[in-house]
DNA sequence: GCGATGGGCTTTTTT
DNA sequence: AGCCCATCGC
């Protein structure tokens, strides 16, 4: 153990060895945090520490995983291996599973994933007779999505007046009619959304005393890390069960917090210090990853933001290479950019794909990435995007899975009673829905008891139905004794998925097909995993689980060389040499729906502080005049990011596609050059042409190519004007009292008071017409006049 | 009940 | 430009 405490420098020491009583430990970017974590975790159970006592949350599974993997050098594999380490979700999931009949819920629930729930609101708005158009699936999803993360409850949604009232206001008065249903089938399905995994734990936290009592007692000491990610379910979860002993130590970093679109809380972190007694705040500031340029340029934005706890990043590190800043005329361009780059400095540092990185804002962007990366062989994997498991062919086959540990599972099963085709039509379906609602049965239910029903099916639709039920009840024979993949591979051959598959000869087809054999071959690998480690019983509802709660990243099979591209969410917590950050371009990044309001753009400035701190000996900076977006070219500006870095760390180029432009040869020779098709096959000089068609360079260039680069706008000659303390009408943080606002509905009036902290924050606002009235900020619409 | 075709929507980020 | 879904003809 000395060893590696001596490795720690002095800050990252002293709460390494704090072992009792609340911290909070702020750690800026790089600074070595996850080693301060581990290391305490494993000092703790050098100290006498069980490790059963020992909860800890982290961000991701793989995350968890790689933490207990370097406990288990510290302190044994066979200790680290009691430790509790997960994700929230898949920490309460096990949790739940134990105590699920305190609730009504079968040990054995599916867990819905974002596509099921959507699904089911779909379907529910349908069978409602709602008009789609105002009750949009996805706006309804992250509706309730945002009422289970703060802790309401159907039957609280109607004793609130004043949310059933932002819905009508909103024109969709039936939302609360929605949120029911759809709470209600999903236990009637035996199911959970992500949601509910946090909602549900804290009902048995708060519902159940003896039960409460019993994970205090089993969690003595409690981590969390990125606790500037948890939401409002979450932060209750972890003050219910760190109420008794106190012993909570969670880290973060204000800076950092990037997922308040999911529910968030940055108050959370901010105000830690007052949810307990006798804080000991500890801060790791000195970066360990980065370059002096990289931290300086990173220190300089978000110097920009209000809301933050102040620190002072720095590190001992080497000054290294300014940023490059480099501009391209096209997204194809961009590409180019990036892969050359990358090309050049293999060649002459002589290092793997692996040291690089290409972050972007929007998955969307990768296209453009990949052509330029495959045209130069450079190997590369793409992270994130439409997940493994979240393909058609995956969960068509999981579908089945899931029926068999759960057959009341609808969302699972109106997957596949008809895939493949079995003669089993949407109206066979319409009527089992309305029958298993009408019964309060779950769908599998009625179907089994399809002849004892009043159910309006022709009998050789009844004879389908039972033979699917009878197959699905097979397989839960099989189950009894045989493992996940011998169950999956004579699952999708007798349900004739393969043969399905394989029937469609085209491209698509054999790829799906590959994929479902990755699928068995994972199982495979979870099979004989299991045999190893046995930590775990290993059998389908255990696979079912790992699957609906991984990560993208969770999956990161093989160590082949490739280069990295993903989300900047996604690359929160990871480093590499080399980093790009592309598509710095206004209503890009930042992005056009997180302007309206001074934190949602606070929150994209914190999202590219997160990017550029992943870098640790060169950063690139790129941005296309024009992007193809929604199928056509669209022009774009610079990002305002770029200006607010200071220019003293920034090495502005010009791309080397620009300095060979040549606007003598601005003539028609490419006629049609502008169309998408065609300009996507073109080679890169051609592409030269087609831009110059654009009238901003044209305007009287005799020159080869001065005037051209200076009439380009490049970041530090354009000065837009960025009022971002006064440019927002949409309510923000910044109302105070006496300020004059306006409600769509009661009109003008005064703001006389304002109270509560967090998402409860209210205003009480006397109203010319309408009298007083108290208002949550969060969901009244309000208009600052004066 | 099935398959093909066209219309509409998408691109903010994810456990 | 691509994907999903709804509608239509069989």
């Amino acid at each position: 153990m000395e060893k590696y405490l001596s490795q720690l420098n002095e800050a990252q020491l002293a709460p390494t060895i704090q072992k009792e009583g609340p911290m909070i430990i702020i750690a800026g970017a790089g600074s070595g945090k996850t080693r301060v974590l581990t290391i305490r975790i494993a000092y703790l159970m050098s100290e006498g520490v069980d490790p059963f006592n020992i909860l800890s949350l982290t961000f991701t599974n793989k995350a968890a995983r790689e933490m207990k993997e370097r406990i288990a050098t510290i302190v044994g594999a066979s200790e680290a291996k009691n430790l509790w380490m997960g994700t929230f979700h898949s920490v309460f999931a096990k949790i739940l599973r134990i105590e699920a009949d305190r609730l009504g819920y079968p040990s054995n629930f599916t867990i819905y994933d974002t596509q099921d729930s959507d699904r089911l609101i779909s379907s529910i708005i349908k069978e409602m007779n709602l008009d789609k158009d105002i009750y949009k699936y996805k706006q309804v999803r992250s509706r309730i999505s945002s009422y289970k993360n703060s802790l309401i409850t159907v039957r609280a949604y109607f004793q609130n007046p004043e949310l059933i009232e932002a819905d009508t206001m909103a024109r969709r008065p039936r939302l609360g009619d929605i949120y029911k249903e759809y709470v209600e089938r999903c236990f009637k399905a035996g199911a959970m959304d992500f949601d509910d995994l946090l909602l549900k734990t804290n009902e048995l936290l708060t519902r159940f005393p003896e039960v409460l009592m019993k994970y205090q007692n089993r969690f003595k000491y409690i981590l969390v890390d990125e606790y500037q990610d948890t939401n409002h379910s979450q932060y209750l979860i972890v003050r219910a069960l760190a109420d008794k002993f106190q012993n909570i130590c969670v880290v973060g970093d204000d800076a950092q917090s990037i997922y308040a679109f999911r529910g968030a809380n940055i108050s959370n972190i901010l105000n830690f210090q007052k949810d307990y007694d006798d804080v000991k705040e500890f801060r790791l500031e000195q970066n360990y990853r980065s370059t002096k340029n990289i931290v300086n340029a990173a220190n300089s934005i978000i110097e920009k933001n209000q809301t933050k706890l102040e620190k002072v990043v720095w590190t001992a590190n080497d000054e290294g290479e300014k940023i490059v800043v480099n501009r391209s005329l096209t997204d194809g361009d961009e590409g180019r950019f990036v892969a050359s780059t990358i090309w050049e400095n293999k060649i002459q540092h002589h290092v793997p794909n692996s040291d690089f990185a290409i972050l972007y804002r929007t998955n969307a962007q990768s296209r453009a990435i990949e052509d330029a990366l495959r045209k130069r062989d450079i190997p590369y994997r793409i992270y994130g995007g439409l997940s493994f498991y979240q393909r058609k062919e995956i969960k068509d086959v999981l579908s089945y899975l899931r029926l068999i540990i759960n057959p009341a599972d609808e969302e699972a099963l109106k997957r596949v009673i008809n895939f493949p085709p079995r003669g089993i039509g949407g109206t066979t379906i319409d009527r089992l829905v309305v029958a298993a609602n009408g019964y309060k049965r779950s769908i599998f239910e009625v179907m089994k008891n399809i002849d004892k029903t009043d159910v309006k099916i022709n009998s050789g639709t009844k004879g389908k139905l039972l033979d699917f039920v009878t197959m699905i009840e097979s397989y839960q024979v099989m189950n009894q004794t045989a493992d996940v993949f011998e169950l999956a591979e004579h699952v999708t051959r007798t349900t004739g998925l393969i043969s399905e598959f394989k029937k469609d000869g085209t491209p698509e087809g054999v790829a799906k097909m590959e994929n479902i054999e990755e699928l068995l071959n994972g199982m495979k690998d979870f099979v004989e995993g299991q045999k190893e480690l046995a930590d775990t019983t290993g059998n389908l509802a255990e696979f079912l689980e790992d699957v609906a709660l991984a990560t993208d990243l969770d999956a990161d099979k093989g160590d082949a060389d490739h280069v990295a591209l993903m989300t900047i969410h996604l690359a929160k917590g990871l480093e590499f040499p080399y980093v790009f950050v592309v598509g710095l371009e206004e209503d890009l990044f930042p992005s056009a729906m997180s302007m309206g309001t001074r934190s949602e753009l606070e929150e994209e400035r914190r999202l590219f502080y997160v990017a550029l701190t992943r870098a640790e000996k060169q950063a690139y900076l790129t941005y296309a005049l024009s992007r193809y977006r929604w199928g056509k070219l669209v022009d774009s500006e610079p990002s305002r990011f770029i200006e607010e870095i200071d220019e003293q760390y920034l090495n502005i180029t010009t791309p080397i596609e620009e300095r060979r432009f040549n606007p003598m040869l601005d003539a028609d020779i490419f006629g049609d050059a502008t169309s998408p098709e065609l300009s996507r096959r073109l080679d890169p000089n051609k592409i030269r042409f087609k831009a110059a068609k654009q009238p901003e360079f044209k305007k009287g260039n005799t020159s080869k190519e001065e005037p051209i680069r200076n009439q380009v706008t490049t970041p530090k000659n354009l000065k837009r004007v960025v009022e971002t303390g006064d440019n927002t009408n949409l309510f923000d943080n910044k109302l105070a009292v006496g300020n004059l606002v306006k409600h769509i509905r009661f009109g003008s009036g005064e703001v006389l008071k304002i109270e509560g902290a967090g998402a409860d924050i209210k205003a009480e606002i006397k109203f010319q017409h309408g009298g007083v009235k108290k208002l949550l900020l969060r969901f009244a619409k309000l208009e600052v006049i004066g």
